[in-house]
RNA sequence: GGCGGUAUAGCUCAGCUGGUUAGAGCGCACGGCUCAUAUCCGUGGUGUCCGGGGUUCAAGUCCCUGUACCGCCA
């Protein structure tokens, strides 16, 4: 009999990125259930890959003197290599410069070409370079992108467009009738609102003159490369081959998209109808989860923020940041990340429960059969539940499992080790190793608290892999999780009288308060946020703020490279400004006292992680330090040049 | 500006179609055990369930309204 198939993808991820705990999220969430569907005995195929196509590789290859493919080949490496340190599983990882890829996305155009889906007209309108996006006159806002503030510019142009207007009402109607098709319920209903409007057809070309790093147009191969999207989405099918081979394979429909929240229309829109133009099913689910943000603020190179989750591993290890990240947040909301959270999770969760069970286990196994375990002999009352609770787990984790609810299924799995704590707890097995009748009993109580384990082995699998595998090695079990399988722990009593358990290293050693503060400490500002929050100063009263509450402030040296009065605004003025790093755009209240061309060159004092604020319909990210007597306002700065970026203290 | 969401213990949240003394985890306090990583087990408190009005025999749960925050669209 064939097996059932289970296609699961993550985005593929734009290779320009630098990969962040965002990007291993959403992968290690794929993975878990992947895993989890192979132990359960599907035939699973998992995708994930790198998106490489599109204006900013081209440019960031031209600023580094190198050939786009070049450049590109250098840089997917570091998703590559960061999904292995993570342990994940996938079956393939595409790049959308590959010829495989490229040949279907070629094979779909032409056929949607061919049957009249796809039509060229002429277009005005303004088109921001950066985001690679055209906004009509009334989207604009002071003139500038809505989107980034940057200039837009006004183009004038032939190009191909897909009918994507035609597809809504149906889209609507499907989405209206599946229920799951896409979560959570709140952007489910996010597109809804979005379709409620007329639906524009979708410009799926750029010309070369503009941008050469794309696929080039079947038809009209000279002039025009695919839009990134359209060429992007493809890779979920790209992967199977060509359009024969993939309404062939069993795999297609996917059973989940898991993608970031903000990617949503594309992959509920754009992706379903091109589906249904090209004649194939839509995904069975789409589902957006939320972002994380660090100590409660948004990741960002300027607040220096940004988890790096190379650095994660190398500090807790693999396992413990899958399963912070899963356990921590519901799927599908925002979630916050610190190292508060992170050492408390290690502590509770996985050195006090999951591994004190085992090692309590093991030591007792140890002491009072040389760590043989023994053939169960008297029952007693505390087995039944044991049992049962185990049963209930399983289930509900199973039906967990179709919502993709994964903190919900770790409380449910860590249910069950409470239950195995509490029957160590209630048996007592040091008072029975005291009597003969006792060690009847005592063999039984230290079978079952094995067998838990193992089952406790076996649902932790597909998020703590490594961790699984050191819990069979000290249980003394050789054979494969995998083996195993979900249909081992199905039935108690798997595990045999008689192997030889070996009680190994703590699998998860406790933090204690000194490290904990150490660690807290060695964060950067962010960090030191929630630390320092916690110990109320003892100056509160008196209007004083500590030293810590001051660093909280990232004030940096920022040098205005433009600026410019902000329309129908008397007091503003809009800046760009260096930071070393990265440049910014900031709303100043400084018209009134300085002219735009007395301010470019200088070097100012800017708070760099200020939240940022729409002013004017203008995003401001940050704010210039000014102090004013009466009318008069002067910028503060320094008495000789500093460069810009530098920390002001 | 339009549409939608959320507001419940110190913290993070659960409370389905309205029905006995409002729950969980973490933290905190106390007690028990001692196999174990100062771990585990048990007990406990506090909640104007955002404010105001209404429907009902009965509302955290439904309706109206106000406030705050968030999301999507414009």
């Amino acid at each position: 009999m064939k097996k059932k198939t289970f296609f699961i993808t993550t985005p593929i991820y734009y290779v320009n990125d630098v990969p962040h705990i965002g990007h291993a999220y959403t992968t290690i969430a794929a993975d878990v259930v992947a895993r989890y569907k192979r132990l359960a005995g599907y035939d699973v195929f998992f995708l994930t890959g790198t998106d490489e196509h599109g204006q900013k590789v081209q440019q960031a290859a031209g600023q580094s003197g190198k050939d786009p493919q070049a450049h590109v080949d250098d840089l997917h490496v570091r998703f590559k290599e960061l999904w292995v340190r993570f342990n994940i599983s996938n079956n393939d990882f595409i790049r959308t410069t590959e010829e495989r890829h490229k040949k279907v996305v070629h094979e779909i155009l032409q056929k949607l070409y061919d049957e009249g889906e796809i039509y060229k007209k002429n277009y005005e309108g303004w088109y921001c370079m950066p985001d690679e996006r055209f906004w009509t006159e009334k989207d604009l806002v002071d003139g500038n992108c809505p989107e980034c503030g940057r200039k837009v510019e006004k183009i004038n142009e032939s190009n191909y467009f897909f009918k994507m207007g035609q597809h809504r009402d149906w889209l609507v109607d499907y989405i209206n009738q599946n229920e799951n098709f896409i979560q959570p319920k709140s952007r489910r209903n996010e597109i809804l609102g979005f379709l409620k409007q007329p639906l524009d057809d979708l410009c799926i070309s750029r010309p070369t003159e503009r941008l050469s790093w794309g696929i080039p147009l079947p038809f009209d191969y000279s002039d025009y490369v695919t839009y990134v999207w359209f060429d992007a989405l493809i890779n979920y099918i790209s992967t199977f081959g060509t359009l024969d081979k993939i309404h062939a394979c069993d795999y297609w429909p996917a059973a989940h998209h898991l993608i970031g929240k903000d990617i949503l229309t594309t992959h509920s829109v754009y992706w379903a109808t091109m589906l249904k133009a090209i004649g194939l099913p839509l995904p069975q689910n789409i589902f957006a989860h939320g972002w994380w943000t660090v100590n409660g603020q948004k990741m960002s190179k300027s607040l220096r923020n940004v988890v790096e989750p190379n650095h994660l591993i190398d500090q807790f290890g693999v396992d413990v940041i899958r399963y912070f990240l899963l356990r921590e947040v519901p799927f599908g909301l925002d979630g916050d990340f610190s190292h508060k959270a992170l050492i408390g999770r290690i502590n509770s969760d996985l050195a006090n429960n999951l591994g004190n069970l085992l090692n309590r286990t093991l030591n007792m196994l140890k002491k009072y059969f040389k760590g043989e375990l023994p053939k169960p002999d008297t029952k007693g009352d505390e087995d039944a539940p044991l049992v049962a609770k185990s049963a209930e787990v399983i289930k509900e984790v199973d039906r967990l499992y179709g919502e993709l609810a994964y903190s919900k299924i770790l409380a449910k799995i860590w249910e069950f080790l409470d239950a195995g704590n509490i029957y160590v707890n209630d048996t007592a097995p040091w008072n029975l190793a005291k009597t003969d009748d006792g060690k009847k009993r005592l063999a039984t109580v230290l079978y079952n608290a094995s067998e838990a384990c193992r089952v406790i082995a076996i649902l932790i699998a597909p998020f703590m892999p490594e961790t699984a595998d050191k819990m069979m090695t000290q249980l003394g079990i050789d054979t494969p999780i995998e083996k195993q399988g979900l249909d081992s722990i199905k039935k108690w009593g798997w595990i045999k009288s008689g192997t030889q358990t070996h009680q190994g290293a703590q699998i998860f050693p406790r933090i204690d308060d000194k490290a904990a503060a150490k660690i807290l400490e060695s964060v950067d500002i962010g960090g030191n946020v929630e630390t320092k929050a916690d110990q109320k100063s003892e100056s509160d009263d008196k209007g004083q703020i500590t030293i810590d509450d001051f660093m909280k402030v990232d004030l940096r040296t920022a040098k205005i490279l433009e600026a410019e009065n902000v329309k129908k605004s008397k007091k503003l003025i809009k800046l760009k400004v260096d930071l070393g790093t990265e440049q910014r755009q900031v709303l100043a209240g400084i018209a009134e006292a300085y002219e735009p061309e007395q301010l470019v060159g200088r070097t100012v004092i800017l708070v760099a992680n200020l939240k940022p604020a729409k002013l004017m319909g203008l995003e401001s990210q940050g704010m210039i330090l000014a102090g004013s007597n009466g009318d008069a306002i002067i910028l503060g700065g320094f008495d000789s040049d500093l460069p810009p970026g530098v920390r002001v203290k």
